[in-house]
DNA sequence: ATTATTAGTTAGTGGTGACTAACTCATGCA
DNA sequence: TGCATGAGTTAGTCACCACTAACTAATAAT
């Protein structure tokens, strides 16, 4: 049982609902169980609240609708993954552990520090 | 109250206690409490956790020595932590929040990353 | 000797986020 | 009609790490 902080989980199912959209899909709860490997009651729970804190919606249906805010936290993670990801890669680090590792960082990483890092990067 | 994960926690715990050695103390349960901001129970249990995991033993008078496995964890940490931080600096965060990347990234990244981060740094 | 201070422990609580078991409910199919 | 499947929920559990309140025990101060 992998556990994680709030700010983390958040930021993980959002993503996860993101990139079921861009894969094309109109993410339900049940496809974010299966990305994130969670069960099913445990994305019942954290869809409940995400949809209390106003990052997401849901329709009739049971799609999930990243709300403006969502939205938001979701593409600043998922860029904060794949510039990570990529970075680590180039740098050297096996491309699983660098997946890895972005996953890890993109949580801990905040929006002043990730700038100058791409600044620095571009030099 | 400022929650963490298992391995973050004990990694703040190690390297605060191989911070306060480096301060010419010999560091003890309080010490530990003060420079983290955490109550005494809370720093009672950690320990009593770290003693069981072999990671710190604990002496008659109080003070608490790291094990050679529980040097090493501290070590990495803070070396990860001192060069993390004075990175951050170089590329223009302000310090203090590079301080506080510093503390939040280094229990995310791992040897491998950070190996690979020196020596791409390093040219 | 008495009281105050300090360090540490025990007991009990709160908050978060995962889990399983077992339920509802809609849909698909024989 | 009746059963199987799939999605989602509810209820209850566990693990983890922080907290306060209240205790013990040793030492320092009056």
């Amino acid at each position: 049982m992998r556990n994680m902080n709030k700010k983390e989980s958040r930021e993980d199912y959002l993503e996860a609902i993101l990139q079921l959209e861009k894969e094309g899909k109109n993410p339900k709860s049940i496809d974010v169980a299966n990305k994130l490997g969670f069960s099913k009651p445990s994305v019942s729970i954290a869809v409940k609240k995400l949809k209390q804190e106003g990052l997401i919606s849901v329709k009739e249906d049971g799609e999930l609708v990243l709300s403006d805010i969502g939205r938001r936290i979701a593409e600043n993670t998922l860029e904060k993954h794949e510039f990570l990801t990529s970075f680590f890669i180039k740098i050297g680090v096996d491309p699983q552990s660098a997946e890895d590792q972005a996953c890890e960082i993109e949580h801990a990483i905040n929006e002043e520090t990730f700038q100058k890092l791409k600044e620095f990067l571009d030099k």
